[in-house]
RNA sequence: GGCCCGGUGGUCAAGCGGUUAAGACACCGCCCUUUCACGGCGGUAACACGAGUUCGAUUCUCGUCCGGGUCACCA
C-alpha cells in the first residue's frame, strides 16, 4: 500500500473558520496516525475573492494550532507547485484528453440558453444539447471563435456507488448527475475538476472534507474513472452547527459568536484548548478520554471513531477545556500568557505579577476575563458601605468598623510584611476578639478591594497591594463606615 | 421539490440484539472555605414516532416525522 497522504486545501479568504480548522486537524490526524504526510495546498483560483495577507493567516493559524505540514508552498516538496494559480496550465490538457477519448465535449451554449433550459425543464439542469453535435458543426463554431466550456459526459443510466469511510456505501442514480463543466469559458478549471487533478497528481490517498461534499462525490469518482485513476479513500466529516437564540440549530456562523480561529484567540482561548475541543467535535476515542495533546491525538486517532451526526459548537464546553488548560500550566507559564491582560488592567503599576498570577490561575476561564477581575488593584473602586454586611461572615455596619480598625492597627504594627505575617496577624486577631475568621477577614477584604467578589482572599490582596496602599484603603473604609 | 445523509439527556457523546442506557460540559444541592473560584460528594435529565424481524430491540428492516446537506461557467 502506498504511503498515506492527506491535504488541506483552503482558499485564502483571510478567515479561518473553526469548521475549516477541524477539517485541517482531522486531515493532519489521519496522516499522522497512519504514518503519512500532510500537505498544504492553497486554492487561490478565485481572483475576485483574493485578500491581501490571507495566505499568511493560513500559515499563522496552522502554526499556532500546531498543524505542521510536510509539504506546501512555503517549504516545497516533490509534488509542487502547491499554489493552484501556479498549476493553472496543467488542467486543460487533461480535459482535452477526455474529449479525444469521447468522454467529454465542448459545449457552445450561451448563458441565456442555459437559463432558459433551466427554467423550462422540470427539475432544471442542462439538456445535453451539445453532447452529440456533428463534427462539422463543432468545427464551424470553433472557426467562428464561439466561446465554449468543456463538459464531461455523464452516464445516462445506471447508478454510481462509492464507499465512504465514515458514512458507508452510498448509491446515487446517474440520472441525477449533470454533464459537469470541467473547464470554464475563460479557460480556467472548475473547482471540482482542479481538485481531482490536483489530488491525483499530488498523490493524495485520503480525501478528508466536510459532508457537504457527500452528494457530489459520485461526480468526482466518475472523473477518476474516466482517467483510469485510483479512487482515494473518502472520509466525510459531519458538519458543525451553532445554536440559535430560539433553540434551533443552523450552520455555525458569526451570529453564534466568534467562529474564526483568530477571533477565538482574541477572546482569550488557548490554541491547545481550541484544538482539543474541536478534535472531540465529531470524534470520540475508545476510552472516552477528553484531554489530549496534539501528539496524543496523533497516537490514538482512529477513523472508526468519527461520528456521522452533526454536532453543535458549545462555548460552555470550550470554556471548560480552556480553564483546564490554564490550570494545568505552571504559574510562570500562566503569568506569561496573562501578562498582556495584566498590563491592560494595571498599566505600568508595579505589582508582583507572579503572585497575582498564582491567585488568578485557578479562577480564570478565559484570558480576557482577567482585566475585569483585577481592575481593583490599580484603583480602589467607589463602593457602597452595604458591602460590609455579610450574613455568613457575621459582619454588619456595627462590627465592621471595629474589625477594620483592629485590622488596621494590627497591620500597621507589622514589622515584616508578607503572606505569613499577615496571615498570622489576622488569624490571631480573630482569636483574640473571639469571632470567627470571616468576621475579621470580610471587612478587611472589602476595604482593600472595594468589591464583593475578588480573586484571592484578604491575605493575598493585602500582600499584593503592599502595606502602604492597604492601609490607605482601610482608612478610606473607616471613613465610609464612620 | 428531486436526490443524499443524519436523529441517545439542554450540549458533546459511549453503546454495535439481553446494560440499573456509561462518561464529560451545563444546571441544581451539599461539603471544603477569609468572598469567588478550585477541589470533593450527590442529584435532575435521553434512546423522535409507528409497524415489522426476533424468545428479546436503543441496536436489524420499512414507513412517518423532524433536522441538515446538495442540486452553478462559486469554491
Amino acid at each position: 500500500m502506498s504511503k498515506v497522504r492527506t491535504r488541506f486545501a483552503p482558499s485564502p479568504t483571510g478567515f479561518m473558520h473553526v469548521g475549516n480548522l477541524r477539517t485541517a486537524l482531522y486531515e493532519y490526524l489521519v496522516a499522522k496516525s497512519l504514518d503519512g504526510s500532510f500537505v498544504l495546498r492553497i486554492e487561490d483560483t478565485d481572483r475576485e475573492r483574493y485578500v491581501e495577507g490571507a495566505v499568511d493567516v493560513i500559515y499563522n493559524t496552522m502554526k499556532t494550532a500546531g498543524l505542521i505540514h510536510d509539504e506546501g508552498p512555503d517549504i516545497g516538496g516533490e509534488y509542487g507547485p502547491y499554489v493552484q494559480s501556479e498549476r493553472k496550465d496543467m488542467y486543460l490538457p487533461y480535459a482535452e484528453q477526455l474529449i479525444k477519448e469521447g468522454k467529454a465535449y465542448r459545449c457552445f451554449c450561451t448563458k441565456e440558453r442555459l437559463e432558459e433550459v433551466q427554467n423550462s425543464t422540470v427539475g432544471g439542469g442542462y439538456d445535453r444539447h451539445c453532447r452529440d453535435l456533428p463534427q462539422e458543426e463543432i468545427d464551424r463554431l470553433l472557426e467562428l471563435g464561439t466561446p465554449y466550456v468543456i463538459r464531461q459526459k455523464m452516464p445516462i443510466e445506471g447508478e454510481t456507488k462509492f464507499v465512504d469511510a465514515v458514512f458507508g456505501e452510498i448509491t446515487v442514480d446517474n440520472s441525477e448527475l449533470q454533464d459537469q463543466i470541467l473547464i470554464k469559458a475563460d479557460g480556467y478549471p472548475t473547482y471540482n475538476f482542479a481538485n481531482v487533478i490536483d489530488d491525483h497528481t499530488m498523490g493524495i490517498t485520503h480525501v478528508v472534507r466536510g459532508s457537504e461534499y457527500l452528494s457530489s462525490t459520485p461526480k468526482y469518482n466518475l472523473l477518476y474513472e474516466a482517467f483510469g485513476w485510483e479512487i482515494p479513500t473518502y472520509i466525510h466529516l459531519p458538519l458543525i452547527n451553532g445554536k440559535n437564540d430560539d433553540g434551533t440549530v443552523s450552520k455555525l456562523s458569526k451570529r453564534h459568536g466568534s467562529t474564526g480561529f483568530e477571533d477565538l484567540i482574541k477572546e482569550g482561548y488557548l490554541p491547545e484548548a481550541i484544538i482539543n475541543y474541536i478534535a472531540l467535535l465529531g470524534w470520540c476515542p475508545k476510552d472516552n478520554q477528553e484531554i489530549f495533546t496534539l501528539d496524543e491525538l496523533c497516537k490514538v486517532f482512529d477513523i472508526s471513531g468519527i461520528s456521522k451526526s452533526p454536532s453543535v459548537f458549545d462555548y460552555d464546553k470550550l470554556d471548560w477545556f480552556n480553564a483546564e488548560y490554564i490550570r494545568k500550566m505552571s504559574v510562570e507559564e500562566f503569568a506569561k500568557v496573562a501578562d498582556p491582560y495584566f498590563t491592560q488592567a494595571l498599566g505600568d503599576k508595579e505589582l508582583d505579577r507572579i503572585k497575582l498570577a498564582s491567585i488568578l490561575q485557578q479562577r480564570t476561564v478565559k484570558l480576557t476575563d482577567i482585566p475585569l477581575t483585577i481592575d481593583f488593584f490599580s484603583e480602589l473602586p467607589d463602593y457602597d458601605k452595604e458591602l460590609y454586611v455579610n450574613k455568613k461572615s457575621k459582619t454588619n455596619l456595627e462590627n465592621a468598623p471595629i474589625m477594620l480598625k483592629a485590622v488596621y492597627d494590627k497591620i500597621s504594627a507589622l514589622e515584616e510584611y508578607n503572606h505569613d505575617s499577615i496571615h498570622d496577624a489576622l488569624l490571631s486577631l480573630a482569636t483574640e476578639l473571639e469571632v470567627k475568621n470571616g468576621t475579621v477577614m470580610w471587612p478587611a477584604r472589602i476595604a482593600v478591594a472595594g468589591k464583593q467578589v475578588t480573586p484571592g482572599g484578604a491575605i493575598e490582596i493585602l500582600e499584593i497591594l503592599g502595606k502602604e496602599e492597604s492601609l490607605r484603603r482601610m482608612e478610606i473604609g473607616l471613613e465610609k463606615l464612620a
